[in-house]
DNA sequence: ATACTTATTGACCGATCGTTCTATAATCGC
DNA sequence: GCGATTATAGAACGATCGGTCAATAAGTAT
């Protein structure tokens, strides 16, 4: 048996939760800011979501969702290979500089600086959020092994590590104000000590 | 005409409430628990620090200062080279990831992801340090240089903004739990495309 | 129509936030 | 000793925190 339908979609309102919970972190958002922003009431938020922790675990399932799993999935797919990588990282130097807009860098890592030494459910979140994001990249590096297109040393787990390191570093200096200029350099020199020396 | 002392130390005060902003981040940590680690009384707080954003950036200048001043002086030393950045690469890895320690990571780089784009006076120390950071790895580079153990390519600039991209990425995943081999083979891969190819 | 279920609204909860006030204690110059 | 000055301790400030309660509204099933 249903009751009164509800007057406003879930997917809009954690949308908007997140952009808040992105830009400004987990503890610097309150729930008065948060029932503002997603324009319903309080108690329609411990309804719909049970709370602001739980609403912020949603909040990260719904950014991989809409921000990240596209990557992944491009990342992951048969062909995959360096120039995918490549592309990769371009867009982390555009996504992360877009002229006018506040740096808000990748919520992923926000939240791991922010919450990760923490044992809640959010460290776990962001850790497993790393450990896919390593086997994404994995996956692509293989395809550019198979291509020839990498060099000999190091092996793939320690270049898995080295680029992920460098992508959160990119994340963290856009904060700071990097231009995507920079970012792009930074890109290119990190993919230059993974790829085959050649002419 | 002087009053009653002071019944504490105020750089001990300080180095406390340092080490409660580092492990917990401004927002998370209360004037509360800082008094009570501090051991001072609230009043005495105002007193002397003038509230809890002043005394951040007191926190943050007191981080530089013991924290990272003897490595910016490493990096700016005459006889800085390339050794000297592996040296302090190493350091960043060995640092961070303490046995038994909690991951604090940097509080420069955890307040750059906390308070970066929030344009407050932690936001413009931030950068400060960043630049200085930049400059420190330039004298060392352009020792590097001189000694004939850099590469031609790329730039100085670009490799600076690259080595700092690097360490940040580092100690963001040192947070979220990289081991310190992992890191120093992270730090060996960073150094090895700045360095000259020899036999 | 009526019972049942769910959503919305807005007041309200105790707790804690950063900050300030008041009263007392300890030191100085005189 | 006596004001002047500064530090301490602790109560108290209004505001806001995350979270809940009670009343009302809007649907469905019978």
């Amino acid at each position: 048996m249903a009751g009164r339908p509800r007057e406003f979609d879930e997917t809009d309102a954690l949308e908007k939760a997140m952009l808040l919970f992105w830009r400004q972190g987990y503890e610097s958002t309150s729930l008065s800011e948060l029932i503002e922003h997603m324009g319903i009431s309080r108690q329609s938020l411990y309804n719909s979501f049970g709370g602001k922790q739980q609403l912020f675990h949603r909040v990260l399932e719904h950014y991989q969702q809409t921000r990240v799993a596209s990557v992944f999935q491009m990342l992951e797919a048969a062909e995959a290979d360096l120039h995918t990588i490549e592309e990769y990282f371009d867009n982390v130097a555009t996504y992360t500089t877009m002229p006018g807009e506040v740096r808000v860098g990748c919520l992923m890592v926000n939240t791991t600086v922010e919450l990760a030494n923490q044992e809640g459910d959010a460290a776990t979140a962001v850790r497993r959020f790393l450990a896919r994001l390593e086997k994404a990249l994995l996956h692509a590096l293989r395809g550019a092994r198979k291509a020839g297109q990498l060099a000999e040393q190091p092996g793939p787990k320690a270049m898995v590590q080295y680029l992920t390191t460098v992508v959160q570093g990119m994340l963290v200096v856009s904060k700071a104000g990097a231009s995507r200029k920079q970012l792009q350099s930074i890109a290119q020199l990190a993919l230059s000590s993974v790829r085959v020396v050649s002419s």
